[in-house]
DNA sequence: TTGAAAGCGCTAACAC
DNA sequence: GTGTTAGCGCTTTCAA
């Protein structure tokens, strides 16, 4: 048995001869036996099986991260759980207890960190406890915590964005972001901020539910008021509740107001207008942050490493020159 | 240790003393103590998670399903798997495959089933195996599998949404609807056809990709032919993508065609305008079927009962009367 | 390079 | 109502 083991796992390197090695993938052919996943999982201590935490797999965003991931981890003969937290830190560290109680092999987070202290705290200690039965945590959104991480270019991303409203004469640009306290959030307004600053233009940031509802609800609120000429929306969701707001309102888009989103979720280019975004490539992420825990686990990268992915700007039909208001 | 892990195993019928529970759960308390579910699992020969098949999990549709299901799993303390298939049968396979080795307790097969013989045939020795070792499936779309399903009421809602659209005088309806071969789609237009023959008028089924795209290309197809005065789609990404193309062309909806859904997945009531569906209480349906496959592995439910879920039509601005043409 | 033996932590069969 | 015992099927010492 033991050495019918060690010929069977790939990653065993203590020695087998090439005979034996034979002779042992030729039985377990005949007989069509494959290891128990179960005795396996209860001698290594973990099971063959990843998870991956989101704030809500109803939002095409993370729904694509999820694609990617869930491919690229059966591919390598993992399973992937997921967990939606519906945007709560309590459902979403419940759902970390018992993916810890599980050992399963690695988490992967798909929503970013949150800045709040008591949260700060649980997610640590869960943490380390995680490692120390031989889990990998890697994240695919920004956080305090100094864990592995692969991520889209946040601020670059909502530069493009920004710069790309101001290079076709904007001045007057709201931002519609998310929670104040999520630092995926910052690191967008940061991008914004940057280009506004850049350009000596006042910067206008409102907060909204990252949700379809939570982007109209903004929209009401900026037009209600001295409504912008453009507005860049920190994700694609809101974006789309925004442009939704317009439609109805018979405002003209991109004529009397101009609107680009971010992350690129699919079916935009079917929208109308198309909208204009920035395209955080969500799958690729999913898959790479898999790579990375694989990578984690077999001890190829002990490194907190934070890669950053590049983002481009997709022009589309969102955006548009300002009305040349009479003057 | 036998008496401590049937004081603590609430699904025990093993007779434990009302002093002895106590001792036990007070001594857990103490010690921070849990079972361990990798050792349980290879023990009782299979884990404490399920797992969900879809055939896209970036459709609101299913990830509306997932939601509900997770949701219920995680309060009865099982995990769930999602695999997203991709509309691809040997992915779904394969997928099911790894299932069936990880000893998973049940699978809730999202999406319907195929009318291909080799894909029946697989799937069926398949639920054979997984039956075998103790695991459960439920289904929460038709399929020809004699197994236990929770279904919406496909037939009756696409009868509601097409009645609706006779009932305001439309008697050229199209529906675009999704693959031949899939049953759901046999339902859903079964029921379409049911409600046109009743009202005495033709038919017209024109079949796309269950996607946003594939809803607009069918409604390309729709409009350059001899354009109907209303369109019933076999779902609410289809119905979207086929709205997306009637505003791109500037064709007023309701006025001059009327459009509906089916699913009625969430944020509906803010596109413009807001989309007449049918609701099919996806998050509700994902629950149900997570609890009937909890109750199939307690043995309390050996049938394979059909539990149809209730639908309703919900009226909104997409649809209205057809414009009184010239005559 | 191979093999024997121990044991992961639990639960079920079987006494008592 | 409680306890003893025997594994579940694998991987990892340790010895040869």
């Amino acid at each position: 048995v033991t050495t019918a083991s060690r010929a069977l796992d790939p990653h065993s390197d203590h020695p087998v001869s090439a005979i034996t090695r034979a002779r042992v993938a030729a039985a377990a052919g005949r007989l069509g036996y494959r290891p128990n996943p179960m005795a396996r999982a209860l001698r290594r201590r973990r099971v063959a099986t990843i998870a991956i935490v989101v704030h809500d797999i109803a939002d095409p965003y993370f729904a694509e991260i999820v694609r990617g991931a869930t491919a690229a981890a059966s591919a390598r003969g993992f399973l992937t759980v997921v967990c939606s937290s519906d945007r709560d830190p309590l459902t979403e560290l419940s759902y970390a207890e018992m993916l810890r109680e599980n050992r399963v092999s690695g988490v992967l987070f798909a929503g970013g960190g949150l800045d709040e202290p008591r949260y700060r705290r649980r997610v640590g200690a869960w943490a380390k406890d995680v490692e120390h039965y031989g889990g990998a945590v890697v994240a695919l959104a920004p956080r305090p915590e100094p864990w592995a991480a692969e991520l889209p270019d946040n601020r670059l991303g909502a530069e493009l964005a920004t710069r790309h409203l101001l290079a076709i004469g904007h001045r007057s640009i709201a931002m519609i972001s998310g929670a104040a306290n999520l630092f995926a959030m910052r690191e967008r307004e940061s991008g914004y901020v940057t280009a506004m600053r850049e350009a000596g233009s006042a910067e206008l940031i409102v907060r909204a539910d990252l949700t379809f509802a939570g982007g109209a609800a903004a929209m009401v609120g900026l037009m209600d008021g001295r409504a912008p000429t453009a507005v860049f929306a920190a994700s694609d969701t809101m974006a789309l509740g925004a442009l939704s707001e317009l439609v109805r309102r018979g405002i003209d888009v991109p004529g009397q107001l101009s609107i680009a989103g971010f992350g690129d979720i699919p079916g935009l280019e079917f929208i109308h207008p198309r909208l204009t975004t920035v395209s955080a490539h969500m799958a690729e992420l999913g898959a790479a942050g898999v790579v990375r825990l694989l990578l984690r686990l077999d001890g190829e990268d002990r490194t907190a490493r934070v890669n950053v992915h590049p983002v481009e700007l997709v022009v589309r039909d969102s955006t548009g020159p300002p009305r040349v208001s009479g003057r």
